[in-house]
DNA sequence: CGGCACCGGAGAGGTCGATTCCTCTTCTCG
DNA sequence: CGAGAAGAGGAATCGACCTCTCCGGTGCCG
């Protein structure tokens, strides 16, 4: 059945969607490297397809980068739950997780796009916060009742820290990507239990899924 | 005699100078919170000085971001020997330079700008870059030496890991400061050498001073 | 083979920012 | 005290650049 309903695309339409595929793609690059401020035209450039094209399935910039937002988020939820469901071991799962995240195997795109803030928050985009929300918390609950993680490390300090290691650097995506992933490796250890240590408390206090929304969303205008 | 020489400033002169003060001051935060992007006039307003005056004070934007680098770098490098000659522990100088430079307590301006690379090197940049690189290969070998510190973890390491910390995040600036801090305090934890944890070799390769200075500076054009 | 739906890309119109220019103020000095 | 220098400030200039629209060309279907 499933194929008959919609019919398996062909032809001209088939096209439509490799772009749409691209599309995503190429946005999600584009911003990585050059944030908000990346010119539309170069996203069309890097996917290969003409300004026509790109505006005929997004009515704006912003609604491609709403989209965008969506599909980058899902990726995350996507990565959570396979790394929850491959890895036995609560830490390895929380580690694999960060990882893929940040060299992003799966899109082929260098980093990944929490990208503009300040975009007026859709439905779809507080549904899919709420969707990464839960997957991270189960990651990080997971590592928590292991005993792994430190206890003043919270589940909304995850897209933070992406956001942090992300930060561009103006170097190859490659050699960006490995840098990123060396302070990872750091904070990895620094995120460890370890009996040893004592005094290490973290002093600033850990932020909130309320405070990210805020610094996710436009102030609902 | 000292002041005989140039003559102690007054009046309008006076004036001038305190307003080159304040221009690097809004500078430093402006491009800090913006990025090279900032509006000139933007620093302008914080400054609180009219546009004229900072351009008969600097000739161009450029020039004025190459100075504030100077300055940015200077601070640093006294910090780093402030710490270096304040803490007697090598580990506690370490740490402290790193929260001194991110909370910036000095210049009062909430982060620091290592700013937009990419601009062409002046010699005095040159000379500034390599001053920082030797304060901060004391900080780190008094901290290898005394077996404190990973020994992987190498001195170039430093600037980018400021770089990655300071991200720009968009909340206020006590709230940016605090969760730089927080996430300074676990890289801290996991920088620390602990006997107990063998297998946490970084596994991207150190940056070196080469490779920020191609970083920092324009390809000689 | 004709027509439709879609593609790519040049260009209109508008925003925004670096730099300039001109006026008004504050000192300095004879 | 008045003229002139040295600045201060900020509006106006001159482009650069970007988003989004419009249009001629092309491949696929019947």
């Amino acid at each position: 059945m499933g194929d008959t309903q919609t019919g398996r695309p062909r032809g001209r339409r088939r096209e439509a969607d490799r772009n749409d595929e691209r599309l995503m793609q190429a946005a999600r690059e584009v911003f990585a490297e050059l944030g908000w401020d990346a010119p539309v035209s170069e996203i069309a450039r890097r996917a290969g397809i003409g300004m026509g094209s790109l505006y005929r399935r997004y009515p704006s910039k912003e609604m491609l980068a709403q989209r965008m937002r969506i599909v980058g988020m899902e990726q995350l939820v996507t990565q959570a739950r396979t790394a929850l469901a491959e890895e036995p071991d609560p830490w390895a799962a929380f580690a694999r997780f960060l990882r893929d995240a940040l060299s992003d195997q799966g899109a082929g795109g260098p980093l990944l796009p929490l990208v503009g803030g300040r975009l007026p928050a859709t439905d779809e985009i507080v549904a899919a916060a709420a969707r990464l929300r839960a997957a991270l918390d189960d990651l990080v609950d997971g590592a928590h009742r292991a005993g792994v993680l430190r206890a003043d490390f919270a589940s909304a300090d995850v897209p933070l820290l992406l956001e942090h290691l992300t930060a561009r650097i103006p170097v190859t995506d490659e050699r960006a990507t490995a840098l990123h992933l060396r302070y990872l490796d750091l904070i990895l250890a620094g995120l460890r239990t370890s009996t040893t240590d004592g005094p290490t408390a973290l002093q600033s206090p850990a932020p909130d899924w309320a405070e990210l929304s805020e610094l996710w969303n436009a102030p609902k205008k």
